[in-house]
DNA sequence: TCAGTACTAGACTGATCAGTACTATGCTGT
DNA sequence: ACAGCATAGTACTGATCAGTCTAGTACTGA
């Protein structure tokens, strides 16, 4: 018989096999994200994974190719999710509450302690896996301004904004709403990731800051 | 005698010990930026200070306290650049010539391999040494944003600008400015550092839409 | 039911590394 | 020139860790 229902008890359908390199990936994801690349360890993943350490390694060949399979996945999962947010908006009439609620969507989904702990991750492999740190700034930030862009040339064609390079002024959009709840955060701690009510502020002050320069005059 | 002209050969002036304390600062610099906290061996900050293991733990007790030192003392040093920086710019009338000069200033002394590799080094341990990461964030982004509120505050005053907040008027323009090349050269690596032609340019836009915003009307 | 595959448990290798111990040697101030 | 301290050199401890090996056990599909 299929497989069918044991999917409701993991998060992976499949046979066990799929579902041992389920929970490795989610263990190695917990202690990566906790502990670093070099910090992680191999023998505790396998514990927290209930699993043997040979398991971990017919599933992923090595530390590196575990790592690399993390980094990748979150990245890619981070990324269609504000790629998915920004489409359920709806583009009515009002530009600064249309701009507003577009901000604070980004907002939400990148001051999360996940993601801005694998900003760090990240960013400390640098040096180690340069092509990691390229494809997370591909499918991140640069992803996202790429959409804003083009959004931003759809607003101005209704005449509803004066910019003359979109990609500056998407770049512009995207740092005065975010730059200072992020930067903060990654330095002080994600005891510093700003309550809700908070992100509303940086969305309203930097659509204001936004819409001055950029907005119909 | 009293030493006087051996501090022309090294750096630090003093006994051997002051300058065996000085190369073991300069090497474990070095191997502390490429490698990381975890990534460094004492061993080999030994072998590049030319100096011998036990007389790298005379000097500092452990691992920890070496990078701690070092960590501290990078991070005095380059916010004092930014404040040294910042007093030799005489406030002509030109508000938005003054504040490019400003900008392309903060742009230089940040936009530097050292530093950018010791925020990712800093960011790397966020989790084994919070204060650290905070006090980065004190002595960088959020001194350069007190120094900057207090002279926005003054061009306010003789009515060039147009502002209510200044704190959040300092943190837009501060991101304004730098946002996009700090985080891209964060990600994509050192190689991704503008070129200073390119930094005039991220200088003047910045100015033009925080102008836009804050200027006088 | 049975064959083949995935998994377990734990020992093991080889290497690295922080920090210490110890002896011999150089330097420095007086 | 000499006493005293800093340093060199090097070996060592104890621990960790990536990755392998082996032999036995559970699961799965036909």
């Amino acid at each position: 018989m299929e497989p069918k229902d044991e999917d409701a008890e993991q998060a992976a359908g499949g046979g066990r096999s799929s579902r041992k390199r389920a929970a490795i990936l989610e263990a190695a994801t917990n202690v990566f994200l906790r502990d670093g690349y070099l910090g992680a360890s191999m023998d505790e993943i396998a514990a927290l994974s209930v699993v043997s350490k040979q398991t971990v390694y017919k599933h992923f060949s090595s530390k590196e190719a575990l790592f690399v399979e993390i980094v990748s996945s979150m990245t890619d999962r981070a990324g269609d999710v504000v790629r998915d947010e920004v489409s359920e908006l709806d583009e009515c009439g009002d530009v600064a509450a249309y701009l507003e609620a577009y901000a604070y969507r980004q907002l939400s989904v990148v001051l999360t302690p996940r993601v801005m702990q694998l900003r760090r991750v990240v960013i400390a492999e640098v040096g180690r896996f340069p092509e990691l740190a390229k494809v997370l700034y591909e499918r991140g930030p640069a992803r996202a301004m790429h959409l804003l862009a083009g959004l931003l040339e759809r607003l101005a064609g209704r005449g509803l904004l004066v910019i003359d390079d979109y990609r500056t002024a998407a770049s512009h959009f995207n740092w005065l709403v975010m730059a200072e709840p992020l930067n903060r955060a990654m330095l002080v701690g994600d005891e510093a990731i700003p309550k809700p009510v908070e992100l509303r502020r940086f969305a309203s002050e930097g659509v204001r800051v936004f819409l001055a320069a950029y907005g119909k005059r």
